[in-house]
Order: C-alpha cells, then structure tokens, then sequence
DNA sequence: TTGCGAGTGATATAACATAACACTTACCGC
DNA sequence: GCGGTAAGTGTTATGTTATATCACTCGCAA
C-alpha cells in the first residue's frame, strides 16, 4: 500500500492519497445525496479508476479489480458500477478510447470542462472549457440545432512531457 | 436507383444525387494527389457511407455492402477501406458513437468542424467552428497543454426536426 | 527480373458492451 | 410482522466493434 506516494502515472508526482480522499469524500456526498448507495464493488471500482490518472478501459478494469481481490467479477458488473459512477458525475467517459477516467475537477455551478489526454504519459486531464461551450451553442446555433450536450476531448502533449521533452533534448546537446 | 431524389435519411430533402457526385469528385482528387488509389472496394464503401447524412457502423455497411453486391466481406476489408476514407479526409469517426460518416464539409484551408448529430432523424452535420478550436487552444495553453488533434461533437436536435416538431404541436392544439 | 509498396483476402482473435432472468436486501406504508 | 417496491448484484449468454497475422496479387520503377 503506498499512501500517498507518487501515482503509478507518468505525470508529475502530487499528493495522489490526497487527491483520492477528496474524490471518495465527493462520492460518498453525492450518493447520499440522490438516495443511493456508494457499496463495496462501486468503491472497488471508483479507487481502481482512481489510482491513476489515466483512462481505463472496462476489461483492464476488471483484470485489476481480479489481481486485487482475487475473484473475477463479470463484464457486466463493472459496467454497473460505471455507470453508477457516472451518473454520479465522479468518472467520465473518454469517447475517444472507450475508456474511463476518474474527474477530479469539481464541476462546481455550471462550470464545464474538457479533457486533455497526453499522448506521452497518457494522463487525462480536466480543464475548465467555458468559452469553447460558448462556441459549440454559437455555431450550432448558426444552423438552427438546439445542443442538449456535447462532448471535447484533446490530444496532445502535457507540459510535464513538454518540460520532460525538454530537459532531455538539452542534456544531448551539451 | 432513387436518381437525385430525397435521400433515405430524415433530414429535408435536397438534391443528394449533386451532393454525392461532389464527395466522389473530391474523393479522386484526394487519391489522386497522394499517389493512392480510390479503388473498386473504397468507392462502394464510399457510396455507402455518403448514401445517408447518417453515422454508420462498421458492420452495418458490411451489411449494406452484402445485400447490394451478393458477397459478404471480412470486417477487416471494410476497416481498411475506411481508414484509407478517412486519412483522406472523405469520412470522419464519430467518436461517441463509433460510427462514420461522410464529410461534406471542404474543411478548405484550415477551417475546422464540429458535428452535430441530431437524435431525432440520427442526421450528422459538420458545421464551421473556428471559434471552438480557439477556445481549446486558451483553454489547453492554461495548463501548459499542447493540442495536437480534437475532437468536438454535439448531440442535439437539428433545425428540421425542431421545425417539424413544432409544427405538430401547433396542429395537436388546433 | 527483381524488388518494393499498395491493396486485398482469409482466418483468427481481441476488445468493448449489453440482454435477460434470478435473487437478495433495505426500506416504506400498513 | 407483512407485502410491495426499488436498488443492487450474480449468472449466463450474446451482441458489437476492431485488430493481428500471414499470404497473395498487381503495378511500377530501378
């Protein structure tokens, strides 16, 4: 058990336990506050998307969750606790890869966000995207379509890969 | 052979013979240029794609595909083929969907898109939105993020089906 | 005529996701 | 307590989307 050590993720290294805590004290809030419950499995599976942050997919979830604990659970039950899970607002869906990723920005008000997915260390990160939802209503709105939701994802490279990038290029040319 | 008639998806008729014919034109200029080849198998995976303004799945075009010339292909065919589509920009994936469907778009010059898809009639239209790739710059740049690709998509409801459901409320009121 | 890249076929398998039905449990109103 | 009901999980089976690998053809250029 390594608390709150660095994360298994190629990111920079941050107070992951920490990081975990909140999200977990959010989940249990928001469970409790629609009536439902935040059981065993449904953690299992919030702390397993949670340990790193990168998108994971169902399958490699499920192969974690049976290293981890031991017994195998079927396809269909981690798709159910995904999907408590999002509908709870704690892990979204990276279209892009049909994969998930625990949200870690809080969605205070209205704020909306999209992700960044880095190319390098595949971290995904959450940036708050306000204008760009602006922009989506603007040109949609330029042909008459009425948005109900939409989804903006990037791909690139993060600025710890950047820095990382960097560094490595100038120690070769010394 | 429904020449230039209203096409078989929801959307306001137009003239979807033209519109076909100007994909096809575009789609042997793209090969053209590169040195590659629009061949049999990627012109009626083409067609079947550009026959609706739907997304298509992969196995349904197989489908289509089977019952318009007799023979079944393997998977793997139809993914080839529409990899070769997509790299030369006549198809976009909808990511959220895992489904295809044919860019009518020019994209001339560096104008970027956004699709709209609309949940009533499935109908896919790419509209111009300069303004959101702006906004994922300043949004991704803020983190330190550098966009390589994005993706934006907008689930909704489109100009003629708003158009269509208003009209029979209005009657149901009478 | 040899070599190479593009394109396709065939077979197999991987990866992602849901349907349908049974069962338990917690809680609510009586 | 009893019966109803909604939430949650298990089990089995199946559906859907996508790729790996190897073999072969064809056109073309050195």
């Amino acid at each position: 058990m390594m608390a709150n050590a660095a994360g298994a993720s190629g990111r920079a290294t941050h107070d992951h336990g920490a990081c975990v805590d909140t999200l977990l004290d959010r989940a249990q809030q928001s469970f409790d506050e629609k009536g439902l419950k935040l059981t065993a499995l449904r953690l299992r599976v919030l702390e397993e998307i949670a340990a790193s942050h990168d998108a994971v997919g169902a399958y490699d979830l499920l192969e974690r969750l049976a290293s981890r604990t031991g017994e195998r659970l079927a396809p269909i039950s981690v798709y159910r606790a995904i999907d408590a899970l999002r509908a709870a607002g704690l892990v979204h869906r990276l279209e892009s890869r049909n994969a998930f990723f625990a949200c870690h920005a809080p969605h205070k008000g209205l704020q909306r966000h999209m992700a960044l997915v880095c190319e390098t260390c595949a971290t995904v990160t959450e940036v708050p995207a306000a204008s760009l939802y602006e922009a989506i209503e603007t040109s949609s709105q330029a042909v008459g379509f009425v948005v109900t939701s939409a989804i903006a994802e990037g791909l690139g490279i993060c600025a710890s890969c950047s820095a990382r990038a960097d560094k490595a290029s100038n120690e070769a040319h010394r």
